[in-house]
DNA sequence: GCCTAAAATTTTATGCTTGAAACAAAATTC
DNA sequence: GAATTTTGTTTCAAGCATAAAATTTTAGGC
């Protein structure tokens, strides 16, 4: 990048390793992802996006504008509709009104949201914990804390928490 | 999980630090693919799925069966068939008879798909060599050798590699 | 008060993804 | 060699995901 005049032959390029690294970041999210998806399926008769969804409600029990929880979730508003239609059809989400703005709308938990939450993240944590057991706590805090400071976006600017 | 007689109180669950690190291999991985969505999508018209299949062919340049090709990017049959379909739509793959075994088809990028992914592979690895810019090259290494030992499936079998 | 712009959400079109079912061909078993 | 099982692929229905357009409401500027 910044080393100039560099012999033509034998660069090893920097971005090799960071690719590598991608590649398994991806991997392991794929693999991991998959048994939590296969094991809420079954388990619970849910999926991964309804309960990433709840997850974040549970954690803002006094409810969440649609624009607030995409941000959260990262993912594109028209998104979060769909899944909090369906959820909501299962009685397990609610959209209020929000008072003195007619465009917003609150999403929250019901009763039975809650409840059923606690029961699917007591065992997702649980899996979650067998499925990552090839790393002892301390070597989860620092591969933690290097992820944290991996990804570094456009002009430089610091992106991740 | 096998010591006994811990006390109730204040027992720091060891999944806690395996769910953190979760989440922000999460965060992570999400970051980055919707960086390089975009931008395969405003540099190539194209998407991350077409991107991996292709990715897929170019190391295999004398084919791949289907099954094989759903197995390597670990997805499942029946949507690795849609997008070679659209790939082969735009030209860049083709479908061929296996000779031997009338049920398979081996597809491989045709000459336009090898030109075509070459030019999108070089971008795609500065891309993700300037998203993952926060570790240096050996630290690139070491994490990706503990995350390589991180997952560990069901009965304790050793998953990954 | 109007006009324009911005904000919050939904709708639409398209593509990705899964699991299950359907189908055909190959391999195995008896 | 006929019956069964397995293998390779596609089709299907449902849900997830995006970007872009459309709607409705709020907020500012004049």
């Amino acid at each position: 990048m910044s080393a100039s005049l560099k012999r033509e032959a034998a660069v090893e390029p920097e971005s090799k390793e960071s690719l590598r690294l991608w590649l398994r970041i991806l991997k392991t999210t794929r693999l991991v992802e998959a048994e939590l998806r296969e094991r809420l399926r079954v388990n619970f008769n849910t999926t991964l996006p309804r309960f990433d969804v709840m997850s974040a409600l549970y954690r803002n029990r006094d409810g969440l504008k649609m624009s607030e929880l995409s941000k959260l979730l990262m993912v594109s508003n028209g998104n979060v509709t769909g899944i909090v239609d369906r959820l909501s059809d299962d009685g397990l989400t609610l959209r209020e009104a929000v008072s003195g703005d007619r465009r917003a709308m609150r999403v929250r938990l019901t009763t039975r949201g809650v409840e059923e939450f606690r029961r699917q993240a007591e065992a997702h944590e649980k899996w979650v914990g067998e499925l990552l057991s090839g790393l002892d706590t301390p070597t989860c805090r620092e591969v933690g804390a290097l992820l944290s400071q991996a990804v570094i976006r456009h002009k430089g600017e610091i992106t991740d928490e």
